[in-house]
DNA sequence: TAAGTTAATGAGCGGAACTCATCAATATTA
DNA sequence: TAATATTGATGAGTTCCGCTCATTAACTTA
């Protein structure tokens, strides 16, 4: 029954920032950031909840540090595969699919993403905002690059193509990140990135393609055929001879 | 300074509730949901805090009232004009422009929407998930109409369209309500339309003309063609006589 | 070993949503 | 008209949670 001396073992700083923000990251995926509250943040990572505010400033700025810690991989990562991926609507559809593919393996902390950080105010002066940029560039440049080699259209804004994109997927995808069904990468990676395509491509390149074919055909059998309509059997339908 | 005897004037509950979501919806609009209080929501509404709790059981409830009173109108007016629009490209248009226009319009109470409301769990509980689907509906039956008469190819998902028209109005507006920057409702209107119907148009009606007359008329040549091959100057390239 | 540094504590503050016992203006009834 | 019932209105709490800070004690350094 004597006074149980407790005894504190301190660790570095570094220790208990990773504590903090590893049990962070738990309780907003779990609870969402409004329910997670610093308390049971502090006793998960095995802190009092003060000590929590010597290594953050607030709870939000804990937040802004679990979001940013996981954006920041996902951004350095997010297009690797693309220079070994050749056309336009192939590198377009690969953006897309794994957007799609990302927000399915990460979908609690995509959920905060989208739903606590970049609706708020304090988003532009954050760090997630220049990263949001560089993560959406890669689309933007692709839809440059195929309005430079012709196989899309100048007159769209390509900032358009890139809101059409990332709208119809976050559009899309809150459902399942809301636990309401699931997220067919692969089908819906394919159509958003089909409909896009064509909503903004030059037309018809394979009509074209047939039509070149056609004309040039036409042209070698007019050829032929003018040949022999002096000579041969009169031709049922021609007119207006001289 | 005698006691002041302060004289308590009692109004109908219908005043009451009218006054309070009003003050609601201004101290909503201008502070957002998290930065106005019920007290200085009770205080302009002229009534004391605990007042509002007898009208309304909480905070939340009351902002979804204040929503939900907007969006009945918003609703109920939308896609008006609709049916003396002809043509699906047209009437894409029309509901893109009208979505827009409702958005520049009531910009904060559109934001509110988009940020407290749609991304919240109780948004699937609420009136206003209903509400959102009887607004979406005309785009979707837009789209059926589309396909069913032969404009838009039966291969995509009439709600991917949707997700993609309305996730691209609200990523491309967000700037807007942001109050950062405007919105060009009639230019960006015709781009997302544009881009749109021609990603799930039915591909190219003129060219399938003009390939039509094409194969014909390279039918009826190489016939005469094969007529004449037998008699008339060996051409050059044939190839395989027996 | 003394002094300094800083990790860690936990009691407490402030603000805001929400509750509730009570009052009193009006409506109803005897 | 007087007694009673109803309900609009009050404002002083209560609770919860983010956040602060004076204090303690485990390490480091001289």
């Amino acid at each position: 029954m004597g006074t149980e001396k407790k005894v504190v073992v301190r660790q570095t700083r570094e220790q208990r920032v990773g504590a903090i923000l590893e049990a962070a990251r738990m309780n907003f995926s779990e609870r969402g950031y409004e329910s997670a509250t610093m308390a049971s943040i502090a006793a998960q990572a095995g802190v009092v909840e003060g000590s929590v505010y010597k290594y953050f400033e607030s709870k939000r700025e804990l937040l802004l540090k679990v979001i940013e810690t996981w954006y920041q991989d996902l951004v350095e990562h997010f297009a690797r595969g693309l220079p070994g991926i050749k056309g336009t609507r192939n590198r377009l559809r690969f953006l897309v699919w794994q957007h799609l593919a990302n927000i399915r393996r990460d979908a609690q902390l995509s959920r905060l993403m989208f739903q606590e950080v970049r609706l708020k105010d304090d988003y532009y002066r954050s760090p997630m905002h220049s990263m949001n940029i560089r993560y959406t560039e890669f689309l933007l440049d692709v839809v440059r690059e195929g309005v430079a080699n012709g196989d899309l259209r100048d007159d769209v804004a390509p900032a358009l193509v890139r809101d059409m994109v990332f709208g119809a997927i976050e559009h899309h995808t809150w459902n399942f990140l809301c636990g309401r069904g699931t997220l067919e990468v692969d089908r819906i990676a394919d159509q958003i990135a089909d409909i896009v395509f064509n909503g903004v491509r030059v037309q018809a390149d394979l009509d074209r393609a047939v039509l070149t074919d056609l004309r040039r055909e036409t042209v070698r059998l007019a050829g032929i055929a003018r040949q022999f309509e002096r000579v041969g059997p009169r031709p049922t339908a021609v007119k207006g001879r001289a």
